[in-house]
DNA sequence: GCGGAAGTTGTAATAGAATAACATCCCTTT
DNA sequence: AAAGGGATGTTATTCTATTACAACTTCCGC
């Protein structure tokens, strides 16, 4: 039997107000673009917004369908990939590459970790900051010689609301 | 300045004989299939024996090509896929998310740890059993109720030969 | 305001990775 | 020899991502 949550874990694990999510990730976005004098455009806070939709990573040619059916626009693939690429420039969202699939980015203001548990049954997907994870990783490169720049952690495995349903 | 390594570093990581790696990689493979009782065919061999080619991952059309222009024949991707497929279900090779590339299995005996440190340069890719890194990440999981399955652990950066030469 | 430069989006075509569906072949077992 | 299962071949298609170029917007100096 699964272990109780703590009150600590993330949001994403639990039953929680999804719409003030999405509206801190969008006002952080906003005064993080401020900050850095780039622009948070229209199409990019839409495709922020989409992909803060869930906790669940989507993929850029879902955005795209949604795009076009919920607001009046068609744009090409290109177009997507490039809001994409400005907001994963920015620590806005993250690319889960084992899902070729995006999701929002949950502290973008810290290191971004890139460290990951996926759900294979709900696909939900929870972002983590374990510098343990993280140093394990570097003194295993130091040992080498590697410079480590961009770690990657994915995770797959079963959740903990799916391995209770299971 | 990279430091020296030391003779434990894994061998991808110095100049060695090369052959001998993908003779021992085949060897193994022959003996792991006996003991599981399924076929390791010609064309499996054949795709082992080119992933292991070197010790830069390598992608599915890769392999594709030099079967057609070393070997006779002419597949299809199906065919290649079916081959990895095989071999990635045999613990013989991994697949490389952010690369979308195999490379071969290091250590099929032991648990998959699947923890690669990837070289942006030259693309050599060296695969670690760091049990540190595993344990780190099943706590973090533990602390949240998540069921790890298949960890993965994907890090990009420089080799200590490319650091040399930079 | 005007014009240019930089940045952003639109559009069409294409490349790259992976799979579905079905046919054929081969090996084993009886 | 026949049957069954596993392996491979073949064709078409889906999904993911990028290239190249055109059009438009925003910003800034003049």
């Amino acid at each position: 039997m699964p272990p109780r949550l703590s009150p600590q874990a993330p949001l994403a694990c639990r039953p929680h107000d999804h719409t003030r999510c999405v509206s801190h990730a969008l006002d952080e976005a906003e005064q993080r673009c401020v900050t850095r004098g780039v622009r948070l455009t229209e199409l990019r806070k839409r495709v922020l917004e989409l992909v803060w939709q869930s906790h669940q990573p989507l993929g850029a040619y879902d955005i795209l369908e949604q795009l076009s059916q919920q607001d009046g626009r068609r744009p090409g693939p290109p177009t997507v990939y490039r809001a994409l690429d400005f907001l994963l420039e920015h620590d806005l969202v993250h690319r889960l590459a084992s899902l070729n699939a995006f999701i929002g980015c949950s502290h973008p203001e810290h290191d971004q970790a890139c460290q990951f548990l996926i759900c294979r049954q709900c696909r939900t997907a929870v972002e983590l900051e374990q510098s343990a994870i993280n140093q394990a990783i570097s003194e295993a490169a130091q040992g080498i010689g590697f410079a480590v720049e961009q770690p990657m952690v994915e995770v797959v495995g079963l959740c903990s609301r799916c391995r209770e349903d299971a």
